[in-house]
DNA sequence: AAAATGAATGAATAGTCATTCATTTTATGG
DNA sequence: CCATAAAATGAATGACTATTCATTCATTTT
């Protein structure tokens, strides 16, 4: 079929360029700022012409909500290999995706300067909030239930499963806040260790 | 001699003005976002004319600069002033400062829209960065010193004071993200019994 | 009341940037 | 090789916006 593999090739090559596209802007977002990102910087930071977004990708703002959506498959990705291959106890479980957050590939100062940059735009961009909250809903989830197994096994009193998958996505979330503003004396293990330190007064029959 | 307030709108004093800009500005960043507000808004919300920011501000830059000292310089009275009127103990005061963080008059969507905008554009603008790593720091050695007195007051065993103030300012930075990101479902009370869900199992003696 | 002061205005300017599109380059099939 | 189409270019366009400044206006001083 001459024409189909024709055609997927061009599909594929259109698809390399987009990519590219959207790495370069992950970069220029994570050095110039979201407000100072320009689709002349982007061309230029790909090595291609000034023209070359609006060719493939209609506009900015659709640029910028496909780098989003990049981002957030990306993590998720990440998220569920995790799940997969860790274990087989929720306890194991847990620790492995709170350690995922902190990993250098998930919290690296550049990933969270853009992260950072799409939160701050969601009131005049609600689509940014929107696709957010769409994907943290199945983190949440799993969080919740992972947590709800922990109870049932340690028969924890008192302790309320919805609530510690809030403080953990809260905590992770205020963390990389402090990997963005001290970057030059930031230190993961310290952080992992206020995330583990947290784990065991919670499940103390767990960590 | 209320002279200020009777004074008609072509004549108020520097100072009042230069308040007036900076109220306009932050609602609109809340509501547009900081990319998108434009000299011209804020003038047209605080009911002026075109040039009237660079009149009293000299630039863009430096009204944005002058807009993220005065929320700064807000908090900060807030807080010291939670500092003084709540105690004696410890206990209390570390308690009602968490509270503070999470009290509708901090705690509201439209101000963290704008902390987040800010923090969004640290990388494009490391003035914000500097600022708000100035101020924090104040708060960080008040919570750990408090919590230095917690530790030593309860004898607790191999918790740290610096882990529980990195674990607490991450915690309600991170439930600022909830609250700009789900703001119709967030729940304050429930975040503030996640705060001090934490606070019991550290310092089980004192809550 | 005339003059002086300085706050405020808003039209004009200069610069930036997203988007378009006519033209050029590259790749592919015959 | 050629013919054709897709991909890429980059100059041009038009919209937008920070900043300037000559002018207007209200208040104070003389």
């Amino acid at each position: 079929m001459a024409v189909a593999a024709t055609k997927s090739n061009r599909t594929a090559s259109k698809e390399a360029r987009r990519q590219q596209l959207i790495e370069a802007t992950i970069k220029c977002i994570s050095t110039r700022g979201i407000g100072s990102t320009t689709l002349g910087d982007v061309a230029r930071e790909a090595g291609l012409s000034q023209g070359i977004v609006n060719l493939h990708f209609e506009s900015k703002d659709n640029l910028f909500n496909e780098t989003l959506r990049y981002l957030a498959e990306e993590y998720k990705s990440l998220f569920e290999k995790t799940l997969e291959k860790s274990g087989p106890d929720a306890a194991d479980k847990l620790l492995a995706l709170m350690e995922l957050d902190l990993k250098p590939s998930v919290c690296d100062q550049k990933k969270i300067a853009v992260w950072f940059g799409f939160w701050g735009e969601v009131k005049a961009m609600p689509a940014y909030r929107k696709m957010c909250n769409e994907y943290d809903r199945g983190y949440d989830r799993v969080i919740e239930r992972l947590s709800k197994e922990m109870i049932a096994e340690g028969k924890y009193d008192n302790i309320n499963a919805k609530n510690i998958a809030d403080v953990l996505s809260s905590l992770t979330n205020g963390l990389w806040l402090s990997c963005l503003m001290s970057p030059k004396n930031w230190d993961r293990h310290a952080a992992l260790d206020s995330v583990k330190g947290y784990l065991k007064s919670v499940f103390p029959q767990h960590y």
